[in-house]
DNA sequence: AGAACTAACGCAATCGATTGCTAAAAGTTC
DNA sequence: GAACTTTTAGCAATCGATTGCGTTAGTTCT
């Protein structure tokens, strides 16, 4: 049968050893460390005192095999949209710093999923590992259609997004279209006649930001214009050929609303390197509010998201989920933070 | 016995079930499944087949209890020299960005573990819960005792930090003291006399870059200034009170070396807002070289940590530790990059 | 044809913890 | 002291996959 496996010398400890010593059976044991209260206190304390000086910790493989919970929540960052393998943009960074600080405060695990040019079933697959409790998407990605399908059967599930239609799964996010319409306004106000968009179409996101960009044009008399608009990733280095060619194509343009606030760095940059000024010649506003958009040289304008508010938001409703209610979707209202671009 | 768990409809697949499907026993559809060539090539196709149309994949719990791995990594940010709960440090999030990466690029999952205010015997639990076949440690924070303790009797761990003395632990991370050795030299190099230490002690490679600049200035014939040291936390709202206590005591100086980017662009905002001006007055260094450097006003002269290798080379070495082999640690030498301030 | 092999696949034990049922021990009540 | 209740704790099945050993059927050789 099964050979030694690993452990040379440190003995595995199982509960069936702290049995031993205790003179119970694991079944006791078992109760003890739960805290069952029909096993006498004393002998609970005298047991955990026992599992704590041998250093006995529950083996969670098995916990989670008898119980089908692994008091774990999944964590998962679809980069189905990007060529770029890393995550590297700070707005997904802090998500995940923020999403983990909420589900460790709960006591739970957190186990993360980076998955990159995803196969069709790759959200099954997930599931079906039975290796979480719960998962949290972040961002939609282009996996909108897998995510409906999931949502269907699979109750536990919360995804970090934007407001699309047919829309069937769990959503917590940003009023994408306000935002981007509230920035191109703040915009059209200074004067700007000329805006151009930076950011990748695929990302229901970056389409809605699109949109409120689009619908403020339209409020304001001014049609779009399509030349202006450059199709930008969500890294630095994919970014800035994006915006060279639109300097490059000789476009006139007074303003920029750019996707996310790397990608607006990303462009006061190029236009600076550019020989443009920046507010002056060119207005540039953001989109997330990260904190490199404060110290930015000017301190980017931007469209703020609530991160804090917004993770602890996902894990609410995750774990309210998990226990079998329904929730409702949540989008904040997010807020224009006037800066020096 | 046990009653029916959780699971209404969509009935949870087993191996048993694929096994009936196919008319044989699970021993072969586990075979099948891993690749036994001892299973025919045909009959393996289509158990496999069998297996992807009905969406079943194998049971992570069950798996790993009974093979003793979990296939997974474990990834701790120790947070005990922090009062804050949260990650919010770009440098370590950056470092889980790319570690995640590096783990999941090898086909492993990564389980995210924040530890705060940890008990003394946090890392054994961690270990004897048999959650992970392996651990990196994101900084050593002030737990370099039970490291040296866990690495006695635990072999596959890799820990990000310093080369301090008496260390058991196998560690990556760069050279602190010529680093820091470095970015004062430079200050000196640039006429600056009365040069001031940002950074709280504790967490050793705190302590590294601090007998860095200590070192320089000795080297250059400058005696150290007591009251030019200020305790500022890795965050930016607790940097920011000890920076303006250090402008309010009065003391004059004409450089600050700080220990980390954050502090760095916090002393670069305060200075100026109290009326200093970066760099005509006072020349600021910071260390980590993270992505704001780069944008901040002005650009940011600091200490490049090469984070990408460094990520590497811990998720290689552990790797190889979870073989059994044995590593030595990696110190990278970091490089000053010079720009603005 | 019979012996000697090999190929294909099933049996059943195993990983470690949980828990419904039940039995023994202890305590109450009349 | 009998009958009954309560407390305490063990037995054994179970979660789902893996794998050493053994069995059956099929080949090859003498």
């Amino acid at each position: 049968m099964s050979r030694q496996p690993t452990e040379p010398k440190s003995a595995r400890l199982k509960m069936a050893d702290i049995a031993k010593l205790a003179g119970v059976s694991t079944s006791t044991v078992s109760r003890a460390l739960a805290g069952n209260p029909s096993i006498p206190q004393a002998l609970r304390d005298q047991i955990s005192e026992l599992a704590r000086t041998h250093g006995y910790v529950i083996n969670q493989s098995a916990r989670s095999l008898r119980l089908q919970r692994t008091h774990t929540i999944g964590l998962i960052v679809p980069l189905g949209h990007e060529r770029d393998q890393l995550i590297t943009d700070p707005f997904f960074l802090e998500m995940i710093g923020r999403l983990a600080d909420e589900i460790t405060g709960r006591g739970y695990e957190v186990l993360l999923n980076k998955v990159v040019a995803p196969r069709a079933d790759w959200l099954r697959r997930i599931v079906q590992s039975h290796r979480s409790d719960g998962l949290l998407i972040i961002g939609q990605s282009d996996q909108h259609e897998a995510l409906n399908a999931l949502a269907d059967t699979y109750r536990p599930l919360v995804v970090w997004g934007g407001d699309i239609a047919e829309r069937r799964y769990c959503t917590v996010g940003s009023d994408n279209v306000a935002g981007a319409r509230l920035a191109t306004q703040h915009m059209i106000a200074q004067g700007r006649r000329r805006i151009a968009f930076l950011g990748l179409p695929g990302a229901p996101e970056v389409e809605l930001r699109r949109e409120g960009y689009l619908q403020a044009l339209r409020e304001a008399g001014l049609s779009p214009y399509p030349e202006l608009s450059a199709p930008a990733h969500f890294t630095i280095e994919s970014a800035e050929p994006s915006v060279r060619a639109l300097i490059d194509s000789g476009a006139t343009f007074d303003g920029v609303l750019a996707a996310s606030d790397l990608i607006a760095v990303t462009a006061i940059n190029t236009l600076t390197a550019a020989g443009r000024t920046v507010p002056d010649e060119i207005s540039v506003v953001g989109f997330d509010d990260i904190s490199l958009a404060r110290y930015s040289a000017p301190p980017l304008t931007t469209v703020r998201q609530d991160l804090a508010t917004g993770a602890r938001t996902m894990v609410d409703l995750l774990f309210r989920r998990i226990e079998g209610a329904s929730t409702e979707s949540v989008f904040m209202t997010p807020e224009l933070v006037v800066r020096g671009t």
